[in-house]
RNA sequence: UGGGGCGUCGCCAAGUGGUAAGGCAGCGGACUUUGGAUCCGCCAUUCGUAGGUUCGAAUCCUGCCGCCCCAGCCA
């Protein structure tokens, strides 16, 4: 059973959602993921995603899709294209569909009404002449010189930077506030400027712009947003939110903030990651060791897995960073229930049974998924030359070793017990080749006279397997926190050199026509999916996922 | 030396005065034709710390320590 549906969910926003309810505060739950359409989604907008969405859910209630789209300089449609496909895809279902741009002329309106109100005013504070009045984290700021006009003067000037009579930069429309205030951000801040960009959406209509904290909250009180969920960062502008829906007098959402996620071995601000894709650390957006929601899917993860994720870490107000091993375990435990396994030899060593029958070739029953009975059983064509994994054989096998080694018997998976009896090697001594028999008695894995074998390992038939490209993922950090950086390094210094391994192995030919997307379990290696590179006859897998592997971990340990 | 937050097991995270949930990871063992899965068991006398209140405190009070965020006309 999946997190998602057995969680005990008590965390401290439904807590407050059902205060509210039960006080009366609100009548109805409405949420809404407001994503600035300037980056593509990430991980850390799926945790947030699922706090809107589900709390939204669980409460009867709704949730809306809301660009934040006041910066015409960072913003572009192709974003918000995406975004909307990623939210989709990740399965969330939006009320409505909003843009604060749609909101422009009403925020309009609301400034005019605060300038009205003696409780806004242009300044002409250049841009430096503004950080050097609002003073430090420890001094208080100054007013500024051109606070005290009159409202007539404020209403006219106001008119006039929206007519785009004055240069970009010059003038700002700002709040009345409290420019002495321990919290900068009451520090009459800045409502509106002037931006001479088209926007993506409005074009060339406005030349004024109002910022995040004039637009979000009177767009969460347009929209009768209930409980506005952000990350803790806005925790220091929640004042200023709860004051300009105060002075406009209009309807009051309930802004909570939650700590946003960090999750180990990877990096997700917008910033890293565009720097990733931009300096080609990585082969795009898309890339499957982008922690992307793109790149999630294209690496193998599927949507359920993703919320599986969110619900298994919480929402708590505590910075944090989440192990990836919980990301892998999600994903592992949905694909160990639902994907098909299949044999694949990564890195193929050439069997040949020496007592098989040349021209011979067998079909042998194979079972499609433990897990899943409905999911049936192929045939797996079995003949001498085989292809085995180079790791499933050592010629000098420390004790917990339980695989194939010159003269030890095994089983090949659904086949036959095979014993090596030679190893050949070439002139630098490399194994090339190794020479076995089977016994006929133990068609299908079974010895009549009951003998145990200590390993069952997979192979392929080199007469009939397909040759595939496998895509061999790892973290693409070296370690658990590359934010947290030494001196004179960035996170650059500890990208993982192998977080890529490309390797041509061979699959059973069962695989050959797999779709785009296609996951399947290469048994004893992990779940692999098919890559959109793909093309007839070359076929493309990435690994999302490892199986757990004791001998591995066995052997890292010492 | 301003303001706002946060500190419960290696990592997440419940708990809101009645004597420390759960998950991940890890470690044992059972089972096993995936060294997978599954099953069983172990894994915080203790909640940053020092005091105080109380019959009783992770929960209330006080002091201290540590960490995070804020000085964009970004969001």
């Amino acid at each position: 059973m999946s997190a998602e549906t057995t969680a005990v969910k008590s965390d401290f926003i439904r807590t407050a959602v059902r205060e509210d309810l039960a006080s009366g505060r609100f009548t109805y739950v409405r949420t809404r993921f407001p994503p600035e359409p300037n980056g593509y989604l990430h991980i850390g907008h799926a945790k947030a995603m699922h706090i809107d969405f589900e709390i939204a859910r669980e409460f009867g209630g709704t949730c809306n899709l809301r660009f934040d789209d006041t910066n015409p300089l960072k913003e572009e449609q192709e974003y918000v294209d995406a975004i909307i496909e990623d939210v989709r895809w990740l399965g969330y279902q939006w009320d409505g569909l909003f843009f604060a741009s749609d909101y422009f002329e009403q925020l309009y309106e609301f400034a005019v009404k605060l300038i009205k109100k003696g409780k806004a005013y242009v300044c002409d504070l250049s841009p430096d002449e503004l950080r050097e009045y609002r003073g430090t984290l420890t001094t208080p700021g100054r007013e500024s010189p051109w606070r005290n006009r009159s409202v007539e003067e404020n209403l006219d000037l106001f008119a006039r930077m929206r007519a785009g009579e004055f240069p970009e930069g010059s003038r700002t429309l700002r709040a009345k506030i409290d420019m002495a205030s321990g919290n900068i951000n009451l520090r009459d801040p800045v409502m509106y400027r002037i931006i001479r960009a088209p926007h993506h959406r409005t074009g060339t209509k406005w030349c004024i712009y109002p910022t995040y904290d004039f637009a979000h909250g009177q767009s969460d009180s347009i929209e009768g947003i209930t409980h506005s969920l952000c990350s803790l960062e806005y925790e220091d502008h929640r004042p200023l939110y709860e004051w300009f829906l105060r002075e406009l007098e209009i309807f009051a959402p309930r802004q909570i903030e939650f700590a946003r996620l960090n999750l180990s071995y990877t990096v997700l601000s917008k910033r890293k990651l565009i720097q990733l894709v931009r300096e080609g650390y990585v082969s795009g957006w898309d890339d499957p060791r982008m922690p992307t929601l793109r790149g999630l899917r294209r690496r193998g993860y599927t949507p359920s897995a993703i919320r599986d994720f969110c619900a298994r870490i919480g929402v708590a107000k505590a910075d944090s960073m989440v192990d990836i091993a919980m990301l892998e375990h999600s994903l592992r435990d949905e694909l160990n229930r639902t994907a098909p396994r299949v044999m694949a030899v990564l890195r193929p060593l050439r069997v040949v049974l020496e007592n098989y029958p040349e021209d011979k070739v067998e079909h042998l029953e194979a079972i499609n998924n433990p897990e899943d009975p409905s999911a049936g059983t192929r045939l797996v064509p079995f003949s001498r030359v085989l292809y085995i994994e180079q790791d499933d054989f050592m010629e000098n096998p420390p004790p917990k070793f339980y695989r194939l080694a010159p003269g030890r018997e095994v089983r090949l998976r659904y086949g036959y017990f095979i014993r090596c009896v030679d190893v050949v090697k070439d002139a630098q001594g490399n194994i090339v080749e190794l020479r076995c028999t089977y016994d006929p008695q133990t068609r299908g894995g079974n010895a009549p006279d009951g003998r145990k074998v200590k390993a069952t390992i997979h192979w392929v038939s080199a007469a009939h397997a397909i040759p595939i490209e496998a895509r061999l993922y790892d973290h693409l950090f070296t370690r658990p926190d590359p934010d947290n950086t030494e001196e004179g390094q960035t996170f650059l210094d500890y990208l993982n050199p192998r977080s890529l391994e490309v390797v041509t192995g061979f699959a059973e030919p069962c695989l050959a026509d797999s779709p785009v997307g296609k996951h399947y379990q290469f048994e004893r290696l992990g779940y692999f999916v098919v890559d959109p590179d793909s093309r007839p006859g070359h076929l493309v897998f990435n690994r999302s996922v490892t199986l757990k592997d004791a001998w591995a971990r066995a052997n890292q340990n010492g």
